[in-house]
DNA sequence: CGCATTATTGCAATGACTGCAACATCAGGG
DNA sequence: CCCTGATGTTGCAGTCATTGCAATAATGCG
């Protein structure tokens, strides 16, 4: 990908990334509200201007690489088993996710996910990310049974996984204990994302 | 409440009304982003500043009274039957609020849920808001079962029941065709919503 | 009436973000 | 190598949300 590009390709990636580099090392070492773009671009030793040219908002320069693997998630969704329900069939994909190459505690995630718990303003486009993949995992879902689900069903379906998930990790990412107990051994995050998801749903199957 | 106030604090309640009053007819009517607080200020007759010493935020005035019936839900929480899981504990918490006298599809909740829908920076805000509220019934879930519970299941827990919720309500909210209905007769809604969650439970339940 | 509170306001400043036009640099053809 | 068009970068000016500070106006009370 990199290699056929032409050098100004290659020159306007180099100043993309080294306003994410500069972006994320200061947001990490004074805060972001205290980071103004201004710090970012001086860092980066390009215009202030530049800095929208490449991303739309402050926010922005935090969630450049693809949120999660969200793609692969799609994927699983696109090819349901023959008798699989729509449940077994969520419950499959967040599983091919987990077990995937994905680093779900590497440094940058840990910066990252810091930066967003401790600033409210983060929070709030980490949350815009999540809704904009749900919609998108409601749409793959619905494609998966155009027969037998609606749209309500299927976006309360969705709803449930994310909301699973998004409990968890909140938790698992900003409990002091918990997280240096998982920096320690980061396999141990899937487990505890395999635990919460089973055993929440098990205990919800038997409300009925 | 409002009888015992000094002429003082009726006055600056006064204020704040004609706030709220001012910022959601021009948000419905010019849109959000399109409405500056100058705007809202110069339609409520009064200075621009003071609309901060109201309001924290512009997003803050759409949010100003009680969000859903919090505290309703979390007194139920507050007392779990004697063989009551912490699943069935927080479906009768939720049926208890679906059941009250809220409502749930009066003009006001029609016009904000179409700006949220509609605003991306509302939309944010609004999930915050629901955040938080979030954390508030782990923490009174963890306390009605101290010993069986940990902070990762009970916040799993409530997040799939929050997530249901959300899923589905936005759906309800959006969808032209449903909304019409819904607008209609408002008592439908309790209905889909205890249909979502129901059948969504009794779905995901059968993935063990 | 005079004083302590408290609501409202004006002013100035910071910082995110945008539109526009100028400028610099790269790619390709002649 | 030079010309030309496409594209990346920059400077400038302006809008708007938000805040700190200090002045002003009302209000409550002795």
């Amino acid at each position: 990908m990199t290699g056929n590009m032409g050098l100004r390709e290659r020159k306007k990636a180099r100043t993309r990334q080294a306003l994410v580099d500069a972006a994320i090392a200061l947001f990490a070492s004074k805060g972001y509200d205290e980071t103004t773009i201004a710090d970012v671009t001086a860092a980066a030793d390009v215009s202030p201007r530049t800095f929208f040219v490449h991303f739309a908002s402050k926010e922005d320069v935090l969630f450049d690489d693809p949120p999660l693997k969200l793609d692969l998630f799609t994927d699983v969704l696109a090819h349901p088993g023959p008798d699989e329900t729509p449940a077994q069939l969520l419950l499959r994909a967040f599983r091919s996710v987990l077990h995937s190459d994905t680093d779900l505690m590497g440094q940058s995630e840990r910066i990252r996910a810091d930066l967003i718990l401790q600033t409210p303003a983060l929070q709030a486009g980490a949350v815009r990310k999540v809704l904009e993949g749900q919609r998108q995992l409601v749409r793959a879902l619905l494609d998966a049974y155009p027969d037998t689900l609606d749209p309500v069903a299927a976006s309360a379906l969705v709803g449930a996984v994310v909301g699973t998930l998004v409990g968890a990790i909140t938790v698992l990412y900003s409990d002091a204990a918990v997280a240096a107990r998982l920096a320690a051994d980061p396999q141990q995050m899937r487990a505890e994302l395999e635990t919460a998801i089973t055993s929440t749903w098990q205990h919800l199957g038997g409300t009925g």
